[in-house]
RNA sequence: GGACGGUUACCCAAGUGGACAAAGGGGACUGACUGUAAAUCAGUUGGCACAGGCCUUCGGUGGUUCGAAUCCACCACCGUCCA
């Protein structure tokens, strides 16, 4: 039980109790059905490039299959092709439902590096939202006040701020309950920034319809890289999924010692008596804090790569930046002719512009063979290794093919 | 339909004729230090250029002006209020 909860943030101790309560009740209830508990998770397809904030909540998901419950991975490609308000002064080009289609495939993808993918079903809401008229939509409608949606503090707050609030969102929580009521779910799994959709939107319309109201299993906000905001690719601050393994052990390194108790709850593998220990550990400094990150890296890791690729990201992890070593796997660039390092770094991508290649160069961000860099322009002409920064190297060879 | 207001760099946001490649914060990057890509401190953060310097950018298109992110006109998108 305490497995399934971890994690969870619903800012109330009372909901999390009667939620606890719910889920027990839930299981024995399915147990004596001789079912499994049906749970699912909404997913937007708007993006098909994922970070590790948005396995939060198929790592629960995973939870649940372990347990061996039935789990349906919704991708909500009837819902994306509305729109999500919250980014609303972007311009957002309407997705056609082929690109939908298309970022779904991959999302899904991407997900199953953390669920199994024999015991997940892929269901889309188009399926049964595309089939609601007029007439059933204001029925359901009817379900709801301004004032419920006005209590909500995403809305309150955007309203006392004189900020849009468009109509069309209060749909978005009718259309979530409706999913949760066409999937018959007994738990669905969220963000806090889900709570009203879950617990309000998808019991309402549940129970409307003379089902038994969902168990809301709302999970906290992973932190970015800097360990405040929440983790977003147009912040700059997430750890993407489609990375090295080197990449990503390095960035779990790189988070604020103070955001390593979410990433432990909310990222790893860890059983709860584990993740207890993990912060007791840190808190009563017998593990040094460093030494805690790397273990949180490597199963972070490892929890995308497997063990042996975490392992070595790690080894490379100690000898580049504890013992200041050339890492193991270094980019290789062949010169046929006498090249300046300026053209060398910006033609093979290794810096956006020369104008950031000088800027480097100007605050010793760059070494061959160990020697610091002091001239941009200074020309290549024999094998050597660049280091440009902290975490880039190249290995330069020549193809001496030349005729001349 | 009417009256106001908004649109600025990766994100937020200041700037209301020249000293604006554009304050501040966040993020990101670099360096020092370290415990690590933590914390802290310092610096960098449009492009081109060896340099003087040049070029492009403040929603779009035109205009006024020696000079426009700033003023005017039109357009687009958005917000608030009144109906």
């Amino acid at each position: 039980m305490s497995y399934l909860m971890r994690g969870t943030e619903y800012g109330d101790p009372a909901m999390h109790k009667a939620m606890e309560d719910e889920l027990r009740e839930r299981l024995l209830m399915a147990e004596k059905e001789g079912r499994p508990l049906q749970i699912y998770c909404g997913y937007d397809p708007r993006t098909a490039d994922l970070h590790i904030g948005h396995t939060v909540t198929m790592r629960k998901l995973r939870q649940f299959q372990e347990l061996g419950h039935h789990v349906v991975f919704l991708v909500g490609t009837y819902t994306s092709l509305i729109g999500d308000p919250s980014d609303k002064d972007k311009l957002r080009p309407q997705l056609t439902p082929e690109q939908v289609q298309q970022n779904a495939e991959t999302y899904a993808e991407q997900a199953f590096r953390i669920l199994d993918r024999n015991q997940t079903e892929v269901r889309y809401n188009a399926e049964w939202l595309s089939k609601l008229d007029l007439a059933d939509l204001i029925k359901l409608a009817s379900n709801f006040t301004i004032q419920q949606f006005m209590t909500r503090e995403n809305f309150r707050k955007r309203w006392d701020n004189e900020e849009a609030v468009y109509f069309h969102e209060l749909f978005y929580a009718i259309m979530q309950g409706y999913d949760a009521y066409a999937l018959d779910a007994d738990v669905q799994v969220g963000g806090t920034d889900q709570m009203f959709n879950i617990m309000t939107a998808a019991r309402k319309i549940m129970t409307y319809f003379g089902k038994k109201p969902n168990i809301g299993i709302i999970l906290g906000i992973l932190p970015g890289t800097d360990g405040e905001v929440k983790m977003s690719k147009s912040l700059g601050n997430h750890i993407p999924l489609n990375t090295s393994p080197e990449d990503m052990f390095g960035k779990v390194m790189s988070i604020p010692d103070k955001a390593m108790d979410s990433y432990a709850r909310l990222v790893t593998r860890w059983t709860v008596e584990e993740i207890d220990a993990f912060e007791d550990a840190i808190e009563r400094g017998d593990i040094h804090p460093r030494d805690a990150k790397m273990t949180l890296a490597r199963e972070i890791t490892s929890a995308f790569y497997g063990d042996v690729k975490a392992e070595a990201a790690q080894e490379n992890f100690i000898k580049v930046f504890q013992k200041g070593e050339s890492p193991t796997n270094i980019d290789e660039v062949n010169l046929t002719e006498e090249t300046r390092l300026i053209d060398l770094l910006t033609q093979n991508n290794f810096v956006t512009s020369g104008s950031q290649v000088r800027r480097l160069v100007d605050q010793n961000g760059i070494k061959i063979d160990g020697e610091t860099i002091v001239d941009p322009l200074m020309i290549i002409t024999n094998a050597c290794l660049i280091q440009v920064g902290k975490r880039t190297f190249i290995n330069v060879e020549f193809n001496n093919n030349k005729m001349d």
